[in-house]
DNA sequence: ACCCAGGGGCAAG
DNA sequence: CTTGCCCATGGG
């Protein structure tokens, strides 16, 4: 096995943490690592101290997909100090946001609405599996391209447990298919102007189109607020407040976490959802 | 601005 | 086994 692995230098990184974290949904664990698609290609990963072990020829896929070169230190430098920030700081060390595939990430999180992370794994592995390009001859399947979705109908997707994201879904490859919405065109366009172009698609609303921001396009200070962090914005920094409106919310989060309010996000996110036994 | 449908997995009964 | 719960978006 070992022959076919390359080292690549990966300090303050949690491969495990980071791919369990609520960003991806394909990995899976295999013997001491772990294996997924990185766009269409397969990477076996597996962390051994401060290096991480992937298939050979991939080292600088998977350093640049792992997001290995975004400085840590730097961005925990700029998180608030607070008793939550530092326990979610002090739970999540290493975890890192990934640099996703465009149309993976909006798809993946058009079909996470109102879900839980084992749904839409379920649903991330019948896309693939069904609609996607077979990666060589192995077990993985690359997501289906905008193209593969916009040809089909809203049943075939029905068919896939997507219930009524199903039309959003194929709406949005529509979109992207036709050339109605670029993806390339909103890398090029700054935060806001990008967060209002992903909502054009079908099934994205505000929340999901800070998903693809922070996920796939590279956006640090894109602040998801989703059900459980909007239970820790309210409990934690609203604490004497009784009625918040989400526009309050919102802009109180983009003024105190900052330029890297992605990374603090993720950390409250899923420090809270592995912390409480549950709800709250 | 408020209200609620909606699909399927899963926890609770 | 059956019922109730979960919740982002979009349309009323």
């Amino acid at each position: 096995m070992s022959a076919r692995l390359a080292e690549v230098a990966a300090p303050d990184f949690d491969l495990a943490l980071t791919l369990s974290c609520g960003q991806l949904f394909h990995w899976q664990r295999q013997g001491t690592g772990w294996v997924g698609a990185i766009g269409d290609k397969a990477c076996y990963a597996e962390q051994r101290g401060d290096a991480l072990f992937v298939t050979r020829g991939m080292e600088e896929i998977a350093r640049r997909y792992f997001a290995l070169d975004h400085p840590l230190a730097e961005i925990y430098a700029t998180f608030p100090r607070d008793p939550a920030m530092d326990a979610a700081l002090a739970a999540c060390r290493g975890m890192r946001i990934v640099r996703q595939p465009h149309w993976e990430c909006i798809a993946s999180f058009i079909t996470s609405a109102q879900k839980a992370v084992p749904h839409i794994t379920q649903i991330s592995h019948t896309l693939r599996t069904r609609f996607g390009k077979r990666i060589g001859d192995g077990p993985l399947f690359a997501y289906p391209t905008p193209d593969a979705l916009a040809a089909l109908e809203e049943d075939d997707l029905r068919a896939c447990a997507l219930g009524y994201r199903a039309k959003n879904l194929l709406r949005a490859a529509r979109q992207i298919a036709s050339g109605e919405v670029s993806l390339t065109a909103i890398t090029k366009l700054d935060d806001d102007s990008a967060h209002r172009e992903l909502m054009r698609l079908g099934g994205v609303g505000p929340k999901v189109a800070n998903c693809a921001l922070l996920f796939a396009f590279e956006r640090l200070a894109a602040f998801p607020i989703d059900v459980w962090i909007e239970r820790v914005l309210r409990q934690i920094y609203f604490a004497k407040k009784r009625r918040v409106t989400a526009a309050r919310l919102r802009d109180y989060a983009a003024k105190y976490f900052g330029a890297y309010g992605g990374y603090a996000q993720q950390y409250l996110f899923h420090h809270a959802r592995t912390s409480r036994p549950q709800k709250s």
